[in-house]
Order: structure tokens, then C-alpha cells, then sequence
DNA sequence: GCGACAG
DNA sequence: ATCTTGTCGC
């Protein structure tokens, strides 16, 4: 498996303070389109997507990895290193994540297919997490899983894989709480672009066979790990 | 005002 | 996210 690397290209106007990007946030969040018309669980593409950082060093880098959705096996990757162009700051982790994620994505040769992010999606303070601002910007069906319920509340589903409960904000439900193995602690999905919430956990247990957290992202994390250490390496 | 807070 | 050893278990 070949490995395309490029660097990152922080996109023009990309917001500086918070209340730039809270700004953004309204202004983008009207495009997320609800429901799904891709492929079902188990057949087509999924993409898995991360980022590792070394703040340290202003070294940002993101990973891109196809899967096929019936074998799960690598279909193609790409990586993308650059300079971190925005601070973490809960509800706001789309303006430091995603312009190493675009340029991955870029990267890759072959069309993603759905998008599984590291985060949340419309399960998000303002309803417009990473996975909703990374499906309106490139068009694609993304969903989030996230390993903790961040700002939100639930109950804990029952101990079998596939058992879920509601992931509530007040009485709204913007997420599930999905048991992907059994006894193992739950993962934390919601809806980003173009998918509904069913489909979404359907298409995540399709992806997570043998571990809590989908293969998707086990391999994005690997890959974007490793894409740091090799850029500290070299410099 | 203070704490909580995806990655 | 990241800092970090050994250890228990499949």
C-alpha cells in the first residue's frame, strides 16, 4: 500500500478567534442535509479520518484510510502534514482538525465513500460538530463516533454488542450510545452529513467486527501517528 | 462567577 | 490530543 503525503493548505478566510468561527458555525450549519442515500452497512467505501498534533512544534498531521465496507481491508491512504492552525477549544474542534483532514482527503485517490470522524457531529453545543462541518464542506455523508459523551447525558445500554440508548441533550435526542462489543464500554454517534441516526450506527457496528472503536479509525490514528513521527524525524 | 468540556 | 512502565490477557 502506497502512502501519498501532502502538506497542509489552510483554506482562505479560515477563522482566527472564537468568535469568528462561531460565526462560521452559523453560517454553515443550515447546509447539513439530513438522511441517507448511501450504499447500505457492510457494502461500499468507508473512510476513516484523524489527527495527531505535537503543539510543541506547530506540527499538525492527518490521515485518510479507504476501507472496502464488505472486507474492511485498505483500499487506499493519504496523509497530509502541516502547521496547527487553530487552538483546541471545546466546540470548536472543527478549526483545528479539519484543514489537515481536507488536505488528506484531497490526497486520496479514490472517492471516500462515507466518512467515519473522530468527534461529534450534530451531537455538538451549537449542533454543528466536525463530522456536520466536514460533510457540508465536501459534499460527503459523514458520520461521528466519539468515546466519550462530552457534554451530554444518557444511560447506559445493555451489555450486548449492538445494544443502544438515547445520547440526550435535555429531552433532545442528537446521538446513540452504541455498544460495539459486548461488556466493552459504549461509543458515542451521531449523525453528521447526509446519513440519519439508525444508518449511522448501523454502519458503524459494520465497521467495528472485533474491537470498540470502528477500523476505520483505528487505522486513521495509526496512520496519522505515524505521519508525525516521520515528520519530526525529517526536520 | 465557577466548573465542565469531542480531540 | 499528549505526558508515560509495566502488566494482565487473548
Amino acid at each position: 500500500m502506497t502512502t501519498v503525503t501532502v502538506t497542509v493548505r489552510i483554506p482562505d478566510g479560515w477563522p482566527v478567534t472564537e468568535e469568528e468561527a462561531r460565526a462560521v458555525q452559523d453560517a454553515l450549519r443550515a447546509r447539513v442535509e439530513a438522511g441517507g442515500s448511501g450504499p447500505p452497512p457492510g457494502t461500499g467505501r468507508v473512510t476513516g479520518v484523524d489527527v495527531a498534533y505535537d503543539d510543541g512544534r506547530d506540527l499538525v498531521a492527518a490521515a485518510a484510510v479507504v476501507l472496502d465496507g464488505a472486507t474492511l481491508d485498505v483500499v487506499a491512504e493519504a496523509t497530509a502534514v502541516g502547521s496547527v492552525p487553530f487552538p483546541y477549544v471545546p466546540g470548536l474542534l472543527a478549526f483545528r482538525e479539519l484543514p489537515a483532514v481536507l488536505a488528506a482527503l484531497d490526497a486520496l485517490p479514490c472517492p471516500p465513500g462515507l466518512v467515519v470522524c473522530d468527534g461529534y457531529g450534530l451531537a455538538h453545543p451549537r449542533r454543528f460538530g466536525l463530522a456536520s462541518h466536514l460533510g457540508v464542506l465536501t459534499g460527503l455523508a459523514t458520520v461521528g463516533v466519539a468515546k466519550n459523551p462530552f457534554t451530554f447525558h444518557h444511560d447506559d445500554p445493555g451489555a450486548a454488542r449492538g445494544s443502544t440508548s438515547p445520547l440526550l441533550a435535555g429531552t433532545e435526542e442528537v446521538g446513540r450510545v452504541l455498544r460495539t462489543q459486548d461488556g466493552v464500554k459504549p461509543v458515542f454517534v451521531s449523525v453528521g452529513h447526509r446519513t440519519g441516526l439508525d444508518d449511522a450506527c448501523a454502519q458503524v457496528l459494520a465497521v467495528t467486527p472485533r474491537h470498540r472503536l470502528p477500523e476505520t479509525t483505528r487505522r486513521a490514528d495509526a496512520l496519522c501517528r505515524r505521519a508525525l513521527q516521520e515528520a519530526l524525524t525529517r526536520h
